[in-house]
DNA sequence: ATTATCTATAGATCTATAGATAATGC
DNA sequence: ATTATCTATAGATCTATAGATAATGC
């Protein structure tokens, strides 16, 4: 979603502002209570926004959820590769990133919980974790450090167990740590096939900027 | 859910068919659509069955879908302790539980579907999976067979990539193969803390009866 | 006689739109 | 003058229940 190249006057600003409103509402709910049972006037009210007015913008609700998650999805998208900017080993990348996504519960509280409970069914999306962890595996595999057939099982038990860990932290948030995300994550990678030793190595690293 | 110990008459009996008419309908849904935007009048056609009948067994679609969904985990914990009846092990009855849970996808899709799209919220449930991973994956420690810190974690690594691969599957059935299903569990064991020859030995025993 | 099911319906809620109002552009 | 927002509302849909009907018990 590359912003409009044309000059922005303020009336166009407005219509930015509450399209902005209905989309922070959207990822308010989808964090809270999954995509169910909220309403258009719900929607409306909690972005403080006339009724009629979503319907400048959105056609229906599942509009507004699909554009409210693709947000989330490159915005997750763009913090992995801001934390993964200066690594080269695709190991190390591919470290990171599990261990900045599961981190998540504590400095982007609503995205995790968004990812949680939608994150499965964009598995096969081309945002946020899903590409960038298909890529860092394949080039593990390459480089020798991966030992696996089929990289997107490997995809998939990462994002499920990311996703998984995540809902454990909602429902029981004592049980989640940093050290428990870090034990994920050097699961993660000796699921890949990394000798237990690496696995323990590379969790052990500082974790780059936020 | 202990079946009635009273002598059921016809009546008995037809109450329960039509309850029963209600939970099929509502697995239906929940497989092909998840928890989301179905009416209980749609229900009540689905399962061919008066309106009305709906408020004699249930006060709420929610409590419908709840009852679906215990059934759902019931049936999934009974094959798994068929499947693992005569093992010993207790690692080799977490990878028999896994490698049949997989299967699932081609000997019980509606309830592989149901899993996958629910599964996560459930992790700390009494029924199903949940308990009986947790309950092998602690023995396994014990034995001295997985190496891991956190039996909760890999409880939720475990069930997360189960529910992806099955998310995988409906979205893309062509990559999971039965070879997809060994090498996921192949990967859990390693996740586990099993070192790779071990690993792959396991996944290659034959698999119990249905 | 009892009990569950079914049909019909009142009331609530939700969606989509039309028309009025307010803000901005030129 | 144009454009987005807001308010009000018609029509559709959905829930919960009351009362009629059908099936079974005794």
């Amino acid at each position: 979603m590359v912003t409009a190249q044309q000059p922005m006057n303020r009336l166009d600003r407005r219509k930015a502002r509450t399209r902005q409103a209905l989309l922070d509402a959207a990822r308010a709910f989808l964090a809270e209570h999954g995509m169910a049972e909220v309403s258009i006037q719900d929607l409306t009210e909690a972005a403080d926004v006339g009724f009629g007015s979503f319907y400048n913008h959105f056609t229906s609700k599942q509009e507004l959820f699909h554009a409210a998650i693709a947000d989330v999805l490159e915005e997750h998208g763009q913090l992995l590769d801001e934390v993964t900017a200066d690594i080269e080993d695709p190991a190390e990348i591919f470290a990171a990133s599990v261990r900045k996504t599961a981190r998540m519960i504590w400095t982007h509280p609503q995205i995790a919980r968004i990812l949680a409970q939608t994150g499965m069914s964009y598995l096969a999306s081309e945002e946020g974790l899903a590409p960038r962890a298909l890529r860092d595996i394949r080039r593990g595999i390459e480089a020798g450090r991966f030992h696996i057939d089929n990289p997107y099982v490997a995809l998939a038990t990462t994002a499920g167990s990311l996703c998984a860990l995540i809902n454990l932290w909602v429902t029981d948030p004592d049980v989640v740590d940093e050290a428990a995300c870090d034990e994920l994550t050097e699961q993660v990678l000796r699921m890949l096939g990394m000798p237990r030793r690496s696995a323990h190595a590379i969790v052990n690293r500082p974790l780059p900027r936020s």
